[in-house]
Formats: structure tokens, sequence, C-alpha cells
DNA sequence: TCTGGGGTCCTAGGACCC
DNA sequence: TCTGGGGTCCTAGGACCC
């Protein structure tokens, strides 16, 4: 086990609000939400009223008045978050990007180069700072989860680092919901059981988390609490799945309604899979209702599919199985459709599949060719033009409502690395 | 008449096989 | 014929993270 602090964790504060203050300078010092019906990102004069991400844009205006909305300059996010991103890359390779806005970084090997980590964490919020004009905080830690947590206690714009000889006199006084893994459920759980901070769960008696939380949480939270982190830095990461969701508003739960979507989210879907030439297997839709329910239904094929509109068919016919099964739902709000099971495939091996028991859809028939063609040539035009340049005429209707691309390829998760 | 969009992992029950 | 255990896969739902 590694006796020195080499793990950083760097994240980026209130990083699209901090963008918007930086493109413009009218908004500094005032409170701030990105977003609209929901608040992706809210300034820290806007947190002091309450105001949290994810939070409806409605309860926000409510808890503070003076609330600013702004529109998403979703490239100026991605280009920044890259840059500091790159940052961390000018120490090290061993480089490990959560999201946009954080990562990990083990400097191991790098000390003998630039100095002790907290020398490096400080040269790189300098850098952050002088050369992109936002405020990132770092923690320094032995283990992943205490650097995150460093990073959390060290915001707005701060540098904590943990003595490895202290570091359960610094966790345990933290409240349990600073946990990598507690969310507000467990929160609830863990508080009437009278475990308000970390040093209380990690007093817990032996076996009861595990029946509070089930084996695999109790077990991880327990390891946790008493540091015991055994992860490391992963540069490289295999997506598991790949999906594509539309919030809808309040629709009737019909088919006009979600039949033209399907098409849309399948073509978003697939594309991205045989981009990175991979199919997956299990296809799954996911049906939200009026008051924030939501059902899932799957299928698993025996063979995997990247194709637009065998997909598209599928989900179709899923998401009319799920409605038919919850026949009093008149108002749906949201449709989604992922792609599980993934596995590697090359795209001339990528076969038509099944479908759902649909002999036409079978690899070297008439349609099952057509099908891999349309696909190819979509892909085609879209790699010379844009991705704009061909599309799925009833899904281009539905784009005035929906969120803007540049923000779905924002939340995007690498697929892998391999291209094409 | 505004609660987004992209993911990961876990659990429980049932089917099926050995 | 009755009875049992273990493993794997699939489905549906849920918690959590950014």
């Amino acid at each position: 086990m590694a006796t020195e602090a080499n793990i950083l964790h760097a994240d980026l504060d209130a990083f699209y609000a901090s963008v918007e203050q930086l493109l413009n300078p009218d908004l500094r010092g005032k409170p701030i939400a990105v977003g609209g019906g929901v608040v992706l990102a809210a300034s820290y004069e806007a947190k002091a009223f309450g105001v949290k991400g994810g939070m409806a844009g409605r309860k926000a205006r409510e808890l503070c008045p003076h609330l600013i909305f702004v529109g998403g300059n979703f490239g100026e996010y991605q280009r920044l978050g890259d840059a500091a991103i790159a940052v961390l890359n000018d120490f090290t390779p061993l480089v490990e990007r959560i999201s946009i806005d954080e990562a990990f970084a083990d400097v191991t090997g790098c000390t003998h180069l630039f100095g002790s980590p907290i020398d490096i964490a400080t040269e790189i919020r300098r850098r952050v700072r002088d050369q992109l004009g936002l405020p990132i905080s770092v923690g320094v830690a032995r283990t992943k989860h205490l650097a995150k947590i460093a990073s959390q206690v060290a915001k707005p714009d701060g540098l904590v680092a943990v003595d490895p000889s202290h570091e359960l006199e610094f966790l345990h006084p933290l409240p349990v919901g600073m946990m990598w893994g507690v969310g507000p459920v467990t929160e609830t759980k863990l508080h009437a059981q009278a475990i308000l901070t970390i040093g209380d769960l990690a007093q817990a008696p032996g076996g009861s988390l595990e029946r509070l939380l089930g084996p695999a949480a109790g077990e991880k939270l327990a390891a946790l609490a008493w540091n015991r982190d055994k992860r490391e830095i992963r540069t490289q990461h295999r997506a598991r799945s790949a999906g594509a969701q539309s919030a809808l508003g309040r629709k009737p739960a019909t088919e006009a309604v979600y039949k033209p979507v399907l098409p849309h989210l399948a073509d978003r879907v697939a594309s991205r899979l045989r981009a990175k030439a991979r199919a997956g297997r299990t296809i799954t839709v996911r049906v939200r209702f009026a008051d924030m329910r939501s059902i899932t239904r799957s299928v698993t094929l025996d063979v995997p599919i990247a194709t637009t509109t065998t997909l598209a068919e599928i989900a179709e016919e899923l998401v009319r199985s799920a409605l038919a099964d919850h026949p009093c739902e008149r108002v749906i709000t949201l449709v989604a459709v992922s792609v599980s099971h993934l596995r590697e495939q090359a795209a001339i091996q990528l076969d038509l599949p099944l479908g759902l028991g649909d002999e036409k859809n079978r690899p070297g028939t008439r349609q099952g060719i057509a099908r891999f063609s349309a696909d190819r040539a979509i892909d085609a035009v879209r790699a010379r033009f844009g991705r704009d340049a061909v599309g799925y005429a009833i899904a281009q209707l539905d784009r005035a409502r929906s969120v803007p691309d540049a923000f779905r390829e924002l939340a995007e998760k690498d697929l892998g690395e391999r291209d094409v």
C-alpha cells in the first residue's frame, strides 16, 4: 500500500456557471443558473440561496427571485473542460477523466520532475486560473475516495491535502452524505439509524449496514468509511451501454406521440455505436409518467445490432408493450432507448438482426442489405458534411423543442478508443 | 406550461441447466 | 420418484453519479 498522498482530484468549480461569468463580465458576482426547466449549474452566488444543479427551474426562481438564467455556450464548456484536463496531462499521463469538469491524476511517477504532489496541485490551480480564467479545486490524498472528498472540502477555489498519518481524523467528522455512493435515499436511511457522520458509519455494528443497504452497498460503504479504497487510476474506459432519451413535456400516451420520437433516438444511439464499431444485444426502453415514475421493458437478442431502423422497430414494439401493461396511464413525459451487452463488431460484419422474430431482417435478405446500405450511406454523408446534413425526416420535426445536440454531446461518455 | 441527458452498478425473482 | 443445491442468464426496478 502506498504511504504517500499521490492521488489528485481536480474539480472545476460551478463549471458551466463559471464559464458563463468568464464569457460575460456582467454576470460576475451575480446569482446565475445555466439551463431553464432544469438547473444544469448554479454560480456560488446562486448556491448561497440554496439553488443546486438538477433542481427544477421554477423552484430555483422561488428560492432566488433575482436568479439570472443564461443559455448554454456548450461548445465553450467542451473546449475549456478539455483545456483544463490538458493541464493535468502536462504533468502525468495517468489521468482518469470522470466528466467534463473533473478528473483524477496519479502523480507518483512525476514528483521528481515537478516537486511534491502539493506543489503540483498548486501549479495546476495556478495554470487553470491564469491560462483559462477558471477556478478549480484540488484534493490531494492517498486514495481516490479521500482525494475526491478533499476537493469537495476545498471548494470553492481551494486546495486540501490529507496527511496519510491523519486520514481518519479528517474523514470521520464529515457528514455521511459526502461519501461517494451515499445519495438522498441512503442518507435518509442512515440518519434514521442515527448515523450522521462517516465516523458513525465506521462504528456501525458488523452486518448492520449490509442489512440496511444490501450486501454490496453495506460492504462498500464500510470499506470507504475506514478508508480502505483499493481503486486505481484507470485511463481507459469501455462503455457498457449507450442510450438516448427525450423529455416530451406532458403528452398523451399514444402511438402518435412516441412513434415519431423513436427513430430519432434510435438514430442517435445506433450511429454512435457504428462510429465505434460496436453493437449490442439488449435493447431497453423506458417510459416515464406524469408523476415521474417510470417503467422499463427490455429484450435480449441472439445477435448484437447497430442498425438504426431495426433498433427503432424493436423500441417501438417495447414501448407499445410497456404502455399496454399500464392502460390507466394517460400521460407520458419521457421516452428513452438504450443498448447494452455491447461487443466489438467491425463495420464489415455489422449484421442485421432478427428483430423480434422478424424474418425479413435476417442478414443477407434484401431488406437486411438495404438497411445496412442505408446506414452506411448516412454515416458517410455525415462524416463529410456533418451530423445535420442528413437525418430522419420525422425525427427532425422534434428538434425545435428538444435540448440542443451540443448539450447531448457534452453528456456523452466516450464509447471507447477505437474508431472505424 | 417546463423535472435534462448521459451513464454505472445492484437486487430480486424466475427460467433453465447440471 | 422425490428432493436439493449451485450457477448463469434474463427482466424489471431502483439508487447513484456527473
